[in-house]
DNA sequence: GTCTATAGATAGATAGAC
DNA sequence: GTCTATCTATCTATAGAC
């Protein structure tokens, strides 16, 4: 509504990039206080439920990014097998500049809470139904029957998560990219 | 070398145990010691440069583990996507028992370390360079091209960490089942 | 809405006795 | 090889002033 940066945008938009960087587990409160430049006794006042509530929004926040990005990428092309290739190419480049992944994925944050803190598990379980939902709905613009559209829509869901951790571990967007190649033959052979 | 369970081993599995399903900075000295029923004093001892050391020997262990089980599933079968069929249902069931995922990914210590624990990273790129030979060698064995092994053998890689994620945050096995599927239709087409 | 101060717990790590 | 004790740092969270 109003495009003023509060102080609560502020924290969020800095807990999200240190998740996403660091984990739940290897983000502290403090650091995104002191990153952030929030006003320090403000935290518990804009999230009275403390660091998971926090996670929460980070967590919907990352969906936003990911699915805005997307989506803006996967539309317009002439083949589904264009669309991804377009898509993952941009995503590889980001990984090549190694600033900021924000909204890359929620990997990290999925698995390191999946035993442990079961809301957080919970949120990205819908966060995940919620990528493979638009992969599924970009094939079905491309002509993909609504079945083989759903099934490819996990793979696609689990490539890109997979290449984006074998991006980060190896500090540049190749993984991206081979999978990329992929990813373009099997839309074309399931394509109808 | 002697087949007594020393104490070092016991730590060293426990920790393995503990950093697959928490994370590194999941988990603490205090859980491994607790869990391990190791005594408490010794930690130090078999490990003098303390968590970061446990952690690199952990990887080191989760590569030998999977390494292990993926060779022996892979081997023998008649095609190279009947081979990883069998070898994916495998590891669907483990996620569907939910009880000990030992030995399955190393992606979330992976990405938790990637930007923080220099030498963590390095030691967790280096055990997926391995998966990706493995996977490249076994398509070999079924008659793919070097160069085309190679390039898909990255592609799997991604697949299955990426399947894993997503099977551990809807703590069941299908995503698995579901990229073996897709998997065998890129092998099939990939087959020269 | 923001501040300081601090509680209460736990982290990783070290020293020195045995 | 193992033990206890302890240090220091950090963490999440709360209380209460402004």
């Amino acid at each position: 509504m109003k495009g003023k940066q509060n102080t609560k945008d502020i924290i969020l938009q800095t807990a999200t990039r240190l998740f996403q960087r660091q984990g739940y587990n290897g983000t502290g409160l403090n650091q995104i206080i002191e990153e952030s430049g929030a006003p320090k006794g403000s935290i518990y006042y804009h999230f009275p439920n403390g660091k998971e509530e926090i996670a929460i929004e980070a967590i919907s926040m990352m969906r936003k990014l990911v699915l805005e990005g997307a989506e803006k990428d996967l539309s317009g092309k002439s083949s589904a097998a264009e669309a991804f290739e377009y898509y993952l190419d941009n995503v590889a480049a980001i990984f090549d500049a190694r600033e900021c992944i924000d909204g890359l994925s929620i990997g990290l944050i999925a698995s390191e809470t999946a035993f442990t803190h079961e809301r957080l598990r919970y949120s990205c379980e819908m966060v995940f139904k919620d990528f493979q939902t638009l992969y599924a709905g970009i094939l079905m613009q491309y002509g993909f029957k609504r079945e083989s559209a759903e099934e490819i829509g996990i793979t696609i869901a689990a490539m890109i998560e997979g290449a984006c951790i074998l991006s980060i571990t190896y500090q540049n967007g190749n993984p991206i990219r081979r999978i990329a190649k992929q990813l373009s033959l099997l839309l074309k052979m399931n394509q109808e």
